[in-house]
DNA sequence: GCCGTTTTCGGCCCGACTGTTTTCAGTCG
């Protein structure tokens, strides 16, 4: 079982217990393993065996119990107890905004509904808003949460299913007859949610034969019936995965079309047609003469085109730009060269300031600007000016200890309902550099909330503005916001805008990026860690930077620490 | 359940909003 697995389950556990009403800081303490071993830098199997689970805050004897079971035998007694206790559809109930463990409870009792199904009916006809200490809002607002939660249900976060694409892959190339197995699809074109893997397996047997072989992968299960060079098969995880089978002389042709978008592939069969030529589903063909295409460059090429980054196979205007000379080469993870965005054990970050800066001198980083959260926040542990002193105290001794790494001193600052940030001016002038995001007091119109960010962004001590829309995805919408105003106000007044690479955020959203960077916006990427394993946040920034059109030129923490510290340093009061 | 320690128990994260009440419980970040 691997980290997600774990945790998971973990966090299953204190759902339930949740529900039947069990201790809340017991309920909280599975909350924290959960996160902590999501949060792992090896896999649970590895961290059990090197004492690295035993030495992880907020893991205790309890947990590693449960992940040694889990690890040996796959799934864990007390989970099992609980489902036989608690109805499932009570913890999918957890998953709705407004509905919490005790009007849970009330709507069961009450009205005996365990299901959402249940639950949507008696919203509609009116028995929900009847129960005591609920009203038409509360029945509303569920009603909205189910639809949500249903579309959720669809998808996967990006980092999840690349975790899953990549076990799938790995175990198809070893079937027999398999030369090679890639990765396609949403994932490889990396999508912010996924619905569906899609690989591709080059192969110079019959697909029949490597079907035949499929019962050899284990956990995964076929759930629609082969042809002669397609099945689709349910993952461990629970997606679903296409795969489709190619000789190795059209795989150009199915890896485009495995790849797609939608979008892109009707787009490029219009163009195909005005060249004379044919794409079907495996192979290219001119008139009735067939092409072969032994990989993707061969297939744009024939067809008078660039290659295009898979980032980019959106239908945004992509074929018409590959028929008019190169692709800008796109942001690479190497050219960053400092890590943004992070936190530490000073708010709720897992890891101490050094252990982090190493880590970070480790992943290539030249500077790492470290961003704890601030007073506002008192639920992450915000600090208040006293922890800020011994924060650069610290900071100034790990300064003087490691080479190779320079920290810089950051904040997170919580913009508040008025659009000021929660510290003063002399205190904010104590920072090398200043993200400011918002938190809380997420339900205004559209005009209150643009207002409050532009009123953040008069600040001279404001560096970046940080997970700009404050969408969690698959759980939590965006707020209402003119981003439009908000880049114009940005361009002007030189603050960056953040992509924030946590796979649970990845905010600013791509489709929005080319429109800042013409506008003369500066990007940065934030990676949000609250651990080492956040480290790794980076890379999902830097595809949601590709997939924007991004090159290394329009994103801040490209440049060096200097050149970020003036950055930073020329809004400011002299 | 985890943590820390005056080491085996006692405390743990709290302030503010929201929708429902008619003075506040429940939920959220
Ligand atoms: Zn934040």
């Amino acid at each position: 079982m691997d980290r997600t697995a774990v945790a998971r389950v973990l966090d299953q556990i204190a759902s339930y217990l949740e529900l039947k009403g069990e201790n809340p800081f017991r309920v909280r303490a599975f909350h924290a393993a959960s996160k902590a071993v999501a949060g792992l830098a090896a896999e649970p199997a590895d961290a059990l065996a090197d004492g690295s689970l035993a030495a992880t805050k907020g893991v205790g004897q309890g947990t590693i119990a449960i992940v040694e079971e889990l690890v040996r035998v796959g799934r864990s007694e007390l989970l099992e107890q609980l489902r036989e206790d608690v109805p499932a559809g009570l913890v999918e109930m957890l998953g709705i905004s407004g509905l919490g463990v005790s009007r849970i409870r009330t709507i069961h009792e009450k009205l005996g509904i365990e299901s959402l199904t249940e639950l949507e009916t008696a919203a509609r006809e009116g028995k929900l808003a009847a129960l005591p200490g609920f009203g038409a809002k509360t029945a509303e607002n569920v009603l909205k949460g189910i639809a949500f939660l249903r579309r959720a249900q669809e998808f996967r976060l990006s980092h999840h299913a690349l975790e899953e694409a990549e076990l799938l892959r790995a175990a198809l190339e070893r079937l027999p007859g398999v030369d090679r197995a890639l990765v396609a699809g949403e994932v490889r074109r990396r999508c912010e949610v996924v619905r569906e893997l899609v690989l591709v397996l080059v192969a110079d047997v019959p697909a029949a034969d490597v079907f035949r072989s499929l019962a050899l992968v284990p956990g995964v299960e076929e759930v629609a019936g082969a042809d002669e060079r397609r099945v689709t098969l349910r993952t461990p995880g629970g997606m679903s995965a296409r795969i489709v089978v190619t000789p190795p002389v059209n795989l150009g042709a199915v890896f485009v079309q495995a790849t797609g978008s939608e979008a892109h592939l009707a787009q490029l069969s219009d163009h195909a047609v005005e060249k004379g030529f044919s794409l079907n589903a495996v192979a290219l063909w001119h008139g009735s003469e067939f092409v072969p295409t032994p990989d993707e460059a061969a297939l744009y090429r024939a067809l008078g085109l660039r290659e295009v980054p898979p980032e980019l196979r959106e239908g945004t205007g992509e074929v018409t730009r590959a028929a008019s000379g190169p692709f800008p080469r796109l942001l690479e993870p190497a050219d960053l060269t400092g890590f943004l965005h992070c936190h530490s054990s000073y708010s709720d970050g897992a890891v101490g300031i050094e252990e982090m800066a190493v880590a970070c001198r480790e992943a290539g980083y030249a500077y790492m600007g470290l961003t704890d959260h601030s007073k506002a926040a008192a639920y992450a542990g915000g600090l208040s000016v006293d922890d800020l002193h011994r924060q650069w105290a610290e900071i100034d001794a790990v300064n003087a200890r490691l080479s190779g790494i320079v920290v810089l001193k950051g904040i997170e600052s919580d913009i508040l309902a008025d659009g000021s940030l929660d510290y003063d001016d002399a205190t904010l002038a104590g920072f090398d550099f200043v993200i400011a995001s918002i938190h809380s007091r997420f339900a205004m119109t559209e005009d209150e909330m643009t207002a409050r960010v532009l009123r953040a962004m008069e600040s001279p001590y404001l560096t970046i503005l940080g997970h700009p829309t404050g969408r969690l995805l698959l759980s939590r919408q965006a707020y209402p916001l003119d981003l439009d105003r908000v880049f114009a106000k940005a361009a002007q007044a030189k603050i960056a805008i953040e992509i924030n690479a946590d796979p649970h955020r990845l905010d600013l959203d791509w489709r929005v990026l080319r429109r800042a960077r013409d506008r003369g916006v500066m990007i940065s990427i934030g990676s949000d860690a609250h651990n080492r394993a956040g480290i790794g946040n980076m890379a999902f920034g830097v595809g949601i930077a590709r997939k924007g059109g991004l090159t290394r030129e329009d994103i801040l923490n490209c440049r060096p620490a200097n050149e970020f510290l003036t950055f930073a340093r020329a809004r400011r009061p002299r």
